[in-house]
DNA sequence: CGGAACATTGATAGAGCTCAAGGAACGTGG
DNA sequence: CCACGTTCCTTGAGCTCTATCAATGTTCCG
């Protein structure tokens, strides 16, 4: 059975925002189904030209390029509520895959439509700029991250900040979130090596600073958490679904 | 005297599409004038909520973040064709800042008629979802660049990337280009430090893969920066320009 | 001429990578 | 139910790449 966006479980939260009745309507037609994967599933691929768009509605995965010499950079970890596919939307093909990390639902929806959404529904077309926008600012973040931090500072920078989306979207239970990703994923999104990933973890559970085991990850001390990786708790209000 | 939409010199070249008549008037309305800052003055700063928006005609600039511990990152290198301050557009402020590196002319818009763009427009709408997105693939490109790659590979990549945009825009001939940047303002782009820039610069100009001096950047053997830096030279077709 | 901004070079230390080996957890098939 | 393979995590050792510190050179401008 499939769920009707009127009933869209996500768009209970908070943080996400209310649509009209009309975008309701427009969204039930847009939508051509949905699509249950395995863990482990490539969703998208690099170089592919999918018909079609997602919504991520439960499970998380994992966004990433790979480079000629075989080494992997994760963009970002993807979770319920982001938008996939746009990309491929746009530009007429993908430049990065797109796996599932955990078992996971997507609502599907017909990439051909697209214009009509844009046409027809501009507050919408609005939403999706949005979260391209939201989507570039969070990549120049990582970039900084990446370019100008040590590893103790990135893997704070990145836990804590995946522990705040898990917090908008309900995953978390005051500073607790689950974390299904390997080291070897983290490490990708970090651009560190497995084993620095690994022992820079190590430090940080010895400085009882945080701690992950069996897929749970604790923020145990979020001011020193705060202060390795220099950023503000930004609270960017109620964001667009699509 | 203001350049108006209709005669405007980017859209004279190749790369970039062409409007209609419709959208050529509903751009000259949108066009509220015409900014020519002198090289060096901030054009958009970090927080700051500009009711302004830009579509760079002249000139070069940087996009960068600054961090708390004062470390900088360059984001990327602005160039002609580039819409500047969409991210305050949609989510209220700026979260990096942008400065002129060279004197600069910029086409100034009026953020508030933003939204009946989307209205009106939704060729441009889309156009301007375009934009967004080549620029969050470039930036995923960034990502794994300075995730993934050495000193010597990042600055090929980096490099080959400025030269193919200045030929995109018709400011290059041939392999050479303009290069008004600082060795810092490479750093600060690529996560190296200034003096690990500079050793790295020179052990590519005695491979005689490339020069830099007086300005202007030649690729002397593309095959060689090609192979270091692991990219296709993409051909992303014609380019919206809003 | 003196100062400022940028580029260059050498020396040294340290952060992070690679290689290598082993341990723990889990599923599968005999 | 045990043996075995697979995947992931952990740890140690050595080496490389890159950062930092420090000094000098160059160009340009007031």
């Amino acid at each position: 059975m499939v769920t009707k966006c009127a009933n869209c479980p996500l768009r209970q939260l908070d943080a996400f925002e209310q649509i009209s009745g009309d975008e309701l309507s427009f969204m039930e037609k847009f939508k051509m189904g949905e699509l249950t994967v395995d863990q482990g599933t490539p969703i998208l691929m690099q170089g592919s030209n999918s018909p079609q768009l997602f919504t991520v509605l439960k499970g998380m995965g994992v966004r990433y390029v790979t480079l000629e010499n075989g080494r992997r950079q994760v963009i970002n970890f993807v979770m319920p509520g982001e938008f996939l596919g746009l990309q491929a939307g746009v530009m007429g093909e993908m430049k990065h895959s797109i796996d599932a990390t955990t078992d996971m639902v997507l609502c599907v929806f017909d990439r051909s439509e697209l214009w009509n959404l844009f046409k027809q529904q501009p507050q919408q077309a609005y939403d999706l700029t949005w979260l391209t926008s939201i989507q570039e600012h969070f990549l120049g973040d990582a970039l900084a991250s990446i370019g100008q931090m040590n590893a103790e500072q990135r893997m704070c920078w990145g836990l804590l900040r995946f522990l705040e989306r898990c917090q908008s979207v309900g995953l978390a239970e005051g500073d607790v979130c689950p974390m299904p990703y390997t080291q070897q994923d983290l490490a990708d999104a970090l651009g560190l090596s497995l084993v620095h990933t690994n022992k820079t973890l190590m430090k940080l559970r010895n400085q009882q600073i945080l701690s992950w085991r069996d897929g749970e990850l604790h923020i145990l001390d979020r001011e020193k958490a705060l202060s390795h990786a220099m950023i503000e708790i930004e609270n960017i209000g109620t964001r667009p679904l699509i």
